[in-house]
DNA sequence: TCAATTCTTGCAGACTCTGCAATCTCATGT
DNA sequence: ACATGAGATTGCAGAGTCTGCAAGAATTGA
């Protein structure tokens, strides 16, 4: 990278919009500045990765644009990419799964964890003009597509604790006795990644559609689907 | 890094396991070097990473140890972790790829993709110090799974793409006309996903656990406790 | 043995990312 | 209002990855 990309002006940032009833200033100005410093740097490397494609955008190239120092870009992402493709939609909180480890035994395993799934994504709230802006982006660069997956994987391991737990749970007490322990953790893999492609399915057809439908419905077409195929 | 990393002896790599009826000198010298030299390269990587740590081994340090020069990494691997994981165990080749799309309508088509993909693993020839080494690797470095998984990425679009035209072919056989084009490809994603997850199943508990069961039989498994999830 | 092809290597250079220390800005209590 | 501390920003130096290029070495096939 030698071109300078000129540290053009910003036009198609809708300003954003803050959830209804969201206090405007509850957090202080340090917060509102870092959350600012965050979304402009968000805008500026997808901006710049649409207009001059993916492998001509440096760091210093994004710093430029969201004016602020290279190294303070690395303060807010730990990479180039993670920078790209952003948090995670999927957040699991410690409450509803604890819910879902001890639900009641005889429950269908993976509808519960569908449900559960299905929960967390109504809690996010999506930038819109952003997230437009990132699906274009995903769309232009498949490969963005694999990394947001990688970031995605801590929810694997999340996922497949909370349904063990789940699983030894039903299992005390039912006091059925499965074969052996490896089976329940064998068993519980499985069913979390089953979960986790129903919602990659799901979270790529929202990727590729422009609709606004929200997540969680997408969600439930997968599910659906996905029920439909066994 | 700054440590020389005194170049090794090799102790523990077993010379390569020549398949039974594989011509020895078949190859000419320079595909015998070539892949002698691939091999010593992974085999460094992953020793070094064994004795010293992920984050402590650097290319000039594999360099130094395979006995190339740091450049010719490079024209054997794209990365450094590339070589830490070695090629996707799964490769579609055409043939079979073919028969699977075309295959008579009306059959189970995730129960046809899954011997297909059984189908697929069986072509694995495994140097086994070296898969052993590797296994060992990755159990302490969980995050290289990560980087696996995206190595097999591309799978997913090939096979996304050969069950959308098995569906489109079912479609035109049985004359049943699907809602919409998106539907059959929403469809076919899904199936590729599900399999996927089956594939990464058998291949992690192939993974765990040290007995040299063949990834096949790992795979049955994971398909027979598929099937009973649902 | 000659010539074509394919590999290896060194070198220069762009780029990512980290630790450290100086400096500056916001938050808080008095 | 002001002092003080916690938190952020920045520049700098340095290690490490990866690429293009061109010269030189090895293998192949005739």
């Amino acid at each position: 990278m030698t071109s300078p990309l000129a540290a053009a002006p910003e036009p198609e940032r809708a300003p954003e919009q803050v959830p209804i009833g969201d206090d405007p200033a509850a957090l202080g100005l340090r917060e509102r500045k870092r959350r600012a410093t965050r979304r402009s740097i968000e805008f500026a490397v997808l901006e710049l990765t649409r207009d001059h494609g993916l492998d001509q955008v440096t760091v210093d190239d994004i710093s430029r644009v969201a004016d602020i120092s290279p190294r303070t870009f690395f303060n807010y992402f730990p990479s180039k990419d993670a920078a790209l493709v952003g948090d995670s939609p999927f957040m699991l909180d410690g409450a509803s799964a604890e819910r879902f480890a001890q639900a009641k035994p005889g429950g269908d395993v993976l509808a519960d964890l569908f449900a559960l799934v299905r929960e967390l994504s109504l809690g996010v709230t999506v930038d819109l003009s952003l997230h437009q802006l990132r699906l274009k982006v995903m769309r232009d660069y498949p490969e963005l597509f694999a990394i947001k997956v990688v970031s995605m994987r801590s929810l694997e391991t999340v996922l497949t604790e909370v349904v063990e737990r789940r699983l030894a749970a039903d299992a005390r007490a039912t006091g059925a006795v499965e074969p052996s322990v490896g089976a329940w953790h064998s068993r519980a893999l499985l069913i979390a990644l089953v979960s986790l492609s129903t919602m990659r399915h799901a979270w790529g057809r929202w990727a590729e559609s422009d609709d606004p439908d929200s997540l969680p419905s997408k969600l439930d077409e997968s599910y659906r689907e996905l029920r439909g195929l066994l």
